[in-house]
DNA sequence: TCTCTTGAGCTATTTACCTCA
DNA sequence: AGTGAGGTAAATAGCTCAAGA
C-alpha cells in the first residue's frame, strides 16, 4: 500500500520538537509531511469504524501496522471520526424532528377545522332543539336537524366514544324531549345535556389553548420522536 | 479499606494546513 | 493570482476511570 506520510514525528506534538522555532509564539506548525490519509487507508478505517466506533488497543495496534500508521494516528482518526459522526447524527435527528413536527402541525390544523365544523353544527342543533321545547314538538324541525347532521357523517370525533357507552341520561332525555332517534347529533346533545352546553364549548375552546401552549408542547419528549417516521408513529391517535 | 497518584482514553475545542470554487 | 469556506489531521484542555502503591 503506497503512502507518502513521513515516518516518526507526525504523531508527536511539534512543541516538544527540537525544530520548534525559538520565537515566543507557541508553534504547532505542522511541516509539509502533514498529508491526508490515502483512499485505501480511509477505506480501511471506515470499514473498521462501521463495525466498532471504539477500537480496542490490540485492534488499534494491528490496524496501525496494517496501514503503516502510528497507533496514535489511528486513535486520533477514530476520535475525529466519532466527532464527525456525532455531528452528522445531530443533523439527521433534527431532520426527523422537523418532519414529525410538520406532520403534527398539519394534523393539528385539520383537527382544529373539524372541531370548528362540529361546534357550528352543535350550536345549530341546540338552537333547533330549544324551539320544540318552548313551542311543543315540531316534527319537521327535528327531522331537519337530523338531516343536517347526517350531512356530516365524516366528523364524529366524539361519536365513537359516546356510542360505545350509552349513558342512562340518554334514555332519560329521550323521553324528556321526545327525540326518539338514534341520530348522532341528538345523542351528543342529550349526552352532554343542554345545561352543559357552555361547559362543552369552554372545553373545546380551551383545548385549543392547551395544545398550542408552549408548556404542553414542551411536554413531548423529543427523544420519543426520534428514530420513528411520522407514518408509523401515530401517537396522535389519542385525538381520534 | 481508604486515599492518593498516575496513566490511558475520552469529548470538546482549537489550530494548521490543504483543496476547491 | 488572491481569497474565503470547508474538510481534515493533530494538538490541547479538562474530565473520568481503573490500577496500583
Amino acid at each position: 500500500m503506497e503512502y507518502t506520510y513521513s515516518e516518526g514525528a507526525e504523531a508527536e506534538t511539534y512543541t516538544s520538537s527540537s525544530t520548534t522555532p525559538s520565537s515566543g509564539m507557541r508553534s504547532k506548525k505542522k511541516s509539509n509531511n502533514t498529508r491526508r490519509f490515502s483512499d485505501d487507508q480511509i477505506k480501511s478505517l471506515e470499514t473498521m469504524f462501521e463495525t466498532e466506533s471504539r477500537l480496542e488497543p490490540r485492534k488499534k495496534l494491528q490496524l496501525a501496522r496494517d496501514l503503516g500508521l502510528q497507533p496514535r494516528q489511528v486513535a486520533i482518526w477514530f476520535q475525529n471520526k466519532r466527532a464527525r459522526w456525532k455531528s452528522k447524527q445531530l443533523e439527521r435527528d433534527y431532520g426527523i424532528l422537523q418532519s414529525n413536527y410538520n406532520s403534527l402541525a398539519s394534523r393539528f390544523e385539520a383537527l382544529k377545522k373539524e372541531k370548528q365544523t362540529l361546534l357550528i353544527q352543535l350550536q345549530k342543533l341546540n338552537h333547533l332543539m330549544q324551539k320544540p321545547l318552548e313551542a311543543g314538538q315540531s316534527r319537521t324541525q327535528v327531522e331537519a336537524a337530523n338531516s343536517m347532521d347526517s350531512e356530516s357523517e365524516n366528523g364524529g370525533t366524539m361519536k365513537c366514544e359516546l356510542e360505545e357507552k350509552p349513558s342512562p341520561s340518554i334514555e332519560r332525555s329521550e323521553h324528556a324531549h321526545g327525540v326518539l332517534s338514534d341520530d348522532d347529533a341528538s345523542i351528543k346533545v342529550e349526552h352532554f345535556g343542554l345545561e352543559d352546553e357552555h361547559g362543552l364549548l369552554n372545553f373545546a375552546e380551551h383545548a385549543d389553548d392547551s395544545l398550542t401552549s408552549p408548556e404542553d408542547w414542551s411536554a413531548f419528549e423529543s427523544n420519543a420522536l426520534l428514530g420513528q417516521t411520522s407514518s408509523d408513529y401515530q401517537w396522535w391517535d389519542f385525538w381520534s
